[in-house]
Formats: structure tokens, C-alpha cells, sequence
DNA sequence: TAGATTGTTAATCGATTAACAATC
DNA sequence: TAGATTGTTAATCGATTAACAATC
């Protein structure tokens, strides 16, 4: 017997989009490969999941899928795009045009996943002004709020070193961002509404070395 | 009643050794700020995560704090780094020279955290002997085998783009390398010995944009 | 002693999986 | 029709949390 009328939590657990966008990637590499059709249980052995996961998964957003047949890999696809919002561009922020900051103003592939790099900053003097990815300059950092504003962004990623890192992630909340990828070595300390990820790859090697011996 | 003599599974979960790198980075900051105790609450309340998820992790390991005090935080970072193995340096193979490889060769940070690239592989006949990051050179991807052998290197990364990592894969599995961290955008078959974890910016910002609304 | 915090247990909570009716 | 595969349910499995005796 419910007499709560107020809606208890028809939201979709977190872990579960976080697999989206790796099913939305292995889907796009099928495409390419010029396949129209998959089913969960390849899907699953691509990815070392089990089918009946990734079913569920897709059960929480509707039906889309032929019973016999399996999933058409464009429209999948194109659902899962518009699931995870990217099936637009969003503008993006970098923070830092060191090595890394560098790196990724290069990458090209961010504009085929839904995002762009609109602005590379750095407080560095030598450094501003100087051209750096596809089409940028390395603006001074002091400018962020304003340039923020005027890019219409949300999200920003940083490439700064640790020591500099919360400083940094203090600016960007107040200059309204609310998303964060933080690849400098640091859990920072952000009000609730703004969502962090994090990108550090001594985790991942010294996740690994837990399961190694010395040769 | 168990009549089942073998170790069932005292096995611990994988979920678990992943959170240890983040305590152990999030001690040796503390560490830095010259702090020399700490307690579960307060490692929770930095890392956004409860008192008992960290103290049942750190149970499984061995007693490491003591009652009304917390936790040594020296002991406790030379511990964790203990059950990792990070309490010497594992070497490195760095496969991939371009933007990306070149900002991993640079990054100063691993040594301290156990790790050194000892070597740097491009198939670019245009990049092989060019010098790269602290005192390496580029050398010949055909002399991979070889060189992992020399070198005795078990973990590498892979900085290269999404349609040669499959391939560059098979050469390090054959090669005999058993961990990989793979920044290309694809999800590797590997046998199952071999341990492979991923850095996927893309993956994250499609991740965050599920909670955004265009502004 | 009083206060604080651990390590551990048991309960709760949530995620994964097996199984299968539905149906293409 | 026969075979394949979905979407969904219920069971299982595993992870998190609350609570507290032990004790520094």
C-alpha cells in the first residue's frame, strides 16, 4: 500500500550511464566497420560484460532492440546520443597548455563525440597568446569569467599542475561551470552542484601493480 | 559444515583495491602539508565517500590505525604502498609518440608514485631517434620484443590512435607484456592473463553531459 | 576518567545474472 | 514454422552502511 504520492526515484542509477557511453563508442566502431546489426551478446563479448547487463541497461530508457534480430547499430546509436545529450556539440574550457593541455587542444576527436574545444587558458604570460590546437590562441586565465560567459560553457577540463589545481577549480565554480575533468593528481573540493571526473593514470598503473610481481 | 577443503575465495574485491591508489594520494597530500595523523572521517569527508567504506577497505589489508587517535599517516602510505607494490619502481614502455606520448613521456609525477618510463616506441621512421621526455630516445616499435626483454618491463601504455591499438595490442601481448593502460578509444581484445584498464576523456564528458541541459 | 575512533558484525541496499515468455 | 534474441522478472550476489564493543 503506497500513500507517498511523491515520486520516490525513477532516476537511473549512475552506474549505469556511466556504461553508455563505452556501449555508444563500441557501437560507432561497428558502424565504421560497416555492420547494421549487433545483438547484447556480441555487444557483451566486445566489452567482457554479460548480455543480460546490457539489456537491463537499455531496458531503463525503452525498447530498442527486435526480439530475434537485435539491435540496428545506427538507430542505437543515435538514441544513445540523444540519451547523453551529445547529439549536439557542447563547448568545452581547457584550463593548462602545458604537455598535456597541448595534447589534448590537439586531439581531433572530441568534435565527432559532441565536444569542442573553445578556449585554452593558462596564467602563464610566456605562454598567452601564442597559438596552440586547431584555430586557438592561449588566452590569459583572468579573463575566464568573462569568456565563460561569452562561450555559453558548461564544462571545463583541467590540465594543471596538482599544487595549482584547487585554485583553479575554485575559479571555474565561481565562474559558473558546473562540469569538471581534472586530470591533475588532486580530489578537489567542489559545492554539490558541480560534477568532477577524474583522469589520473598513476591510479590505474598502481591498480595494476596490486595483481603483479616482481619479474 | 564445509567439507571443501580449498580456499574458497579470500580473495579481495577489485572494487576495493581500486579505491586504495586514492587514499594513498590523498595521504601523501596530506603528508605534504606536513599532517601526521588523520582518521577515516576525514579521509571520507575529502574523498566524498563514508568513514566505514574506507575503514572495512582497510580491514581487509590489517589492523593500521589505532582507536581515539586515526591513523598514522606515514605508516599508513608506506602500508598501502606495500599491498600495491609500489614500494619499488615497476619500468614503463611508452608506446606512441605523438602529442599525447610526448606529454606522458614529460610527466615528472610517476617516479614517485612507482613508475618510470624507460622506454618510448613510435613506428614513425621520422620520430625513431628523435629524443623525447627525460633522456629517452625514440626508439623502433620492431624492436619491441627485444627491448621488453632487455628491459624486463610487464606494464605499457598505449598512446597511439584508435586503428593501429588493436594491432599494437597483439604485438605487446606477444611481446609479453601483461598490463596496459590504453588511451585509445577502444575497448582490446586481450587474452585473459593480460590486465588492461582505459583513459577515455570522451567517456567521461559523455558522462557528465547526461546531467546537463543545454544553457 | 571522558572522548574519540577503530575494526567488525549484521543489516540494508543496490547491482548483476539467470531464466523465460513474448515475438520477430 | 524453427531459431534467435529481446525485455523483464525474480533470484542471487556483492557492496555499502549503521551501529557498537573494544580500546587508545
Amino acid at each position: 500500500m503506497k500513500h507517498d504520492r511523491t515520486q520516490p526515484k525513477p532516476s537511473i542509477p549512475d552506474i549505469v550511464i556511466g556504461r553508455l557511453p563505452v556501449y555508444l563508442r563500441t557501437l560507432r566502431l561497428l558502424a565504421d566497420e560497416g555492420r547494421e546489426v549487433t545483438s547484447s551478446q556480441e555487444l557483451g563479448e566486445h566489452l567482457g560484460i554479460s548480455s543480460a547487463q546490457i539489456r537491463k541497461d537499455l531496458s531503463h530508457f525503452g525498447e530498442f532492440g527486435k526480439q530475434g534480430t537485435g539491435y540496428n547499430i545506427d538507430f542505437l546509436c543515435r538514441q544513445l546520443q540523444k540519451i547523453l545529450n551529445v547529439d549536439r556539440i557542447w563547448p568545452v574550457m581547457l584550463v593548462g597548455a602545458g604537455s598535456l593541455g597541448t595534447a589534448i587542444a590537439n586531439y581531433q576527436e572530441f568534435e565527432s563525440s559532441g565536444f569542442r574545444i573553445v578556449s585554452v587558458m593558462d596564467e602563464d604570460p610566456q605562454k598567452i597568446g601564442q597559438p596552440i590546437g586547431i584555430g586557438l590562441v592561449i588566452e590569459n586565465f583572468a579573463t575566464l569569467q568573462r569568456r565563460v560567459q561569452e562561450l555559453g560553457v558548461q564544462i571545463a577540463v583541467m590540465a594543471v599542475p596538482a599544487h595549482a589545481a584547487q585554485r583553479v577549480a575554485n575559479q571555474l565554480v565561481e565562474a559558473g561551470l558546473n562540469s569538471i575533468l581534472c586530470y591533475a593528481p588532486i580530489t578537489l573540493a567542489v559545492p554539490a552542484h558541480v560534477r568532477v571526473e577524474y583522469i589520473d593514470p598513476v591510479v590505474h598503473f598502481q591498480h595494476m601493480t596490486y595483481y603483479l610481481r616482481a619479474e
